[in-house]
DNA sequence: CTGTTAGCGCATTCAC
DNA sequence: GTGAATGCGCTAACAG
């Protein structure tokens, strides 16, 4: 049996209560009798059962998750699996409030994160625009002790205790040296396809490709970036221009969302050599493009399991206890069309794609 | 506040101890009784505090991990993750026992589950070889009512609860798929390395591999497939062989371990054009090959995830609640030299390599 | 400053 | 067959 609070009561010729109070570093301890009760901790090894813990406190976790809002299938996917975590709040303990804002919206987000902070939860999760204002309204949050995951895209420079997302630049990266090979002997330039350059993930991924393009592929020339905004009209547009502009385009790079955009373009292509398409995140869309062979490869990040890790980490903040280290990093999925996860939407997992208003231009679509 | 035992009682009008015996569904209630408590649960929408009930019975989770022996890099990665769940028993209330059995060893590993079954934990997990014999002390644990999961290389035709490893055929494809676009226009036949066509996840990568090559890219003949018993030694010579009598050969897919011997092969081998190389499982001689350009690609299963979900599964068997599908779904990571993760072995998680004995011929090495 | 006591939600003796 | 009482390990009033 592994020692009890009781235990360490009898050890340190204490009560329960005192115990308690150093357990939870509460004041109104004799520094003597604090030393007297760690030492007792520390000699006979206690370990607190964190279960008994939260039973003793009905202690429930008071969760904001700030999302983008917008017609964009992996935020909404992203909303969806936040949505199932709701679901399992009864069994988890947590009260998850879901707060969406306009996507690239500096100011919205801060007016969001401050409104967070009023709520005083036990944690928050942000999907950050990269600013200095942003950073400066996650650092009163910290400021405030509550502990905050940035989700997806990260916040260089701000006090956030922990990113649930992949390594951008390592996308970026792997995207170009995929790129390159299936590329192999066929020349021509490469286009790349870009959100905004306001968030962190999209400036990363593009930074990791241009690098390995530049090392490792430099007989391929990168043609200046186009900022689709996520949307899906607009970036048809912009890559249709450039397919127009550069009929020897070799490949694509979409390093965004708004890839029903891109896709459509690469439908309406008629002329010209093959190209090749690598694109970001897995959707309705981007499953059926890979099926197609209009898209060669897709990069994923599983939103489930940012969103889980996201509260499991929240928690071990909120209660002040370590994580699983490699438990709570996100894995960049590399997707082939030979490797397709057998569709979630139908049983246990939830959609790529959920029904979502037309925000055309706000969101950071498909 | 959500309902708990004594809501459920007053609701029914019957005492806590009959509302139990229901719940866990145990003799002595009548069943117009039983039907009452029934209804009431339903009513109230009652979901039992898991948490709860097992301070309560003080519940420890005795698991029993069975694993192959002998010089394998990733099997001794497996091991240290078990070691590492142990390390985690008295949070997790697991009292986990690891047995070891020499690899490809039907008669070893039939005895060892039949001794995990005189021991009745709570469950089992098992590194499987695909037998007949090895189905049936499956199904005799299973018959026994202890929740059986496998692990890595599965055992179709049984009634194992579960598998926690990735999809074999899946990686097959993926690998063909890889390698094809990798060779771009080099011609040329490919070489595949295996294990041992006796074990389950060996055979499903042989089988999606070929399909995928035949189906896409018939110019490249398959050789004759290589077992190397996952053993260093012998793979080095087989694979030197093979480039001996072809030397045209374009691809290396090696599915199994004993990568340690390819490695080497390749290394040797100073005529003949550039050969694409992929391989299984990401270990200390695998990432080295990779960042020094003789593999291009390595496909990978996190043993450390695997067990976390065997025992998660194994966990939720046992008390005959529902997993979270999507969060046991492990994935195959696709590793290029340009998205391999930081090295693991220093902070939070376990090294790629242990220190182990040499046991030439009878693990599945590397 | 420290100790006593009564639960948190559930399982399990025991009586009735 | 059914119910009342006790405790799992911990926290939180409330007294002293």
């Amino acid at each position: 049996m592994r020692p009890t609070v009781h235990d360490i009561a009898a050890a340190a010729g204490v009560s329960l209560a005192t115990v308690d109070r150093v357990l939870n570093q509460r004041a109104g301890v004799r520094t003597v009798t604090r030393e007297k009760v760690e030492q007792a901790i520390e000699r006979i090894g206690y370990v607190r059962d964190v279960a008994a813990a939260n039973l003793a406190k009905s202690r429930v976790y008071p969760f904001i998750f700030i999302l983008p809002s917008g017609d964009n299938s992996f935020m909404r996917g992203l909303e969806a699996q936040v949505r199932a975590a709701i679901g399992r709040s009864p069994v988890e303990r947590t009260a998850i409030s879901i707060v969406t804002v306009p996507a690239f919206n500096v100011e919205a987000l801060v007016a969001a994160l401050d409104a967070a902070r009023a709520a005083s939860p036990a944690g928050v999760a942000v999907v950050a625009v990269d600013s200095p204002d942003v950073i400066a309204a996650v650092d009163r949050l910290r400021a405030a002790r509550i502990p905050v995951v940035t989700l997806v895209s990260d916040l260089a420079g701000s006090l956030r205790d922990h990113f649930a997302g992949v390594d951008n630049i390592a996308a970026g990266r792997t995207a170009a040296s995929l790129m390159g090979r299936f590329l192999g002997g066929r020349s021509g330039p490469v286009a790349v396809l870009a959100g905004s350059m306001l968030v962190r993930d999209h400036r990363d991924r593009l930074e990791g490709f241009r690098a390995v393009m530049n090392e490792s592929f430099p007989a391929h020339a990168l043609l200046p970036v186009l900022e689709g905004q996520d949307d899906p009209a607009l970036a048809e547009r912009l890559v249709g221009a450039a397919f127009a502009a550069s009929p020897e385009i070799a490949g694509v790079y979409s390093l965004g969302a708004g890839n029903r955009g891109l896709i459509a373009a690469l439908k309406r292509r008629q002329s010209g050599q093959p190209v090749c398409v690598i694109a970001h995140e897995l959707t309705q869309h981007t499953r059926a493009a890979l099926n197609d062979g209009l898209i060669d490869a897709v990069l994923n990040q599983d939103g489930g399991h940012e969103v889980r890790s996201a509260i499991r980490v929240l928690k071990a903040k909120a209660d002040g206890v370590a994580v699983i280290g490699a438990q709570e990093r996100i894995r960049l999925d590399i997707f082939l069309k030979d490797n397709l996860p057998f569709d979630e939407g139908s049983e246990t997992d939830l959609p790529f794609e959920q029904a979502g208003n037309q925000e055309p231009g706000q969101g950071r679509a498909d």
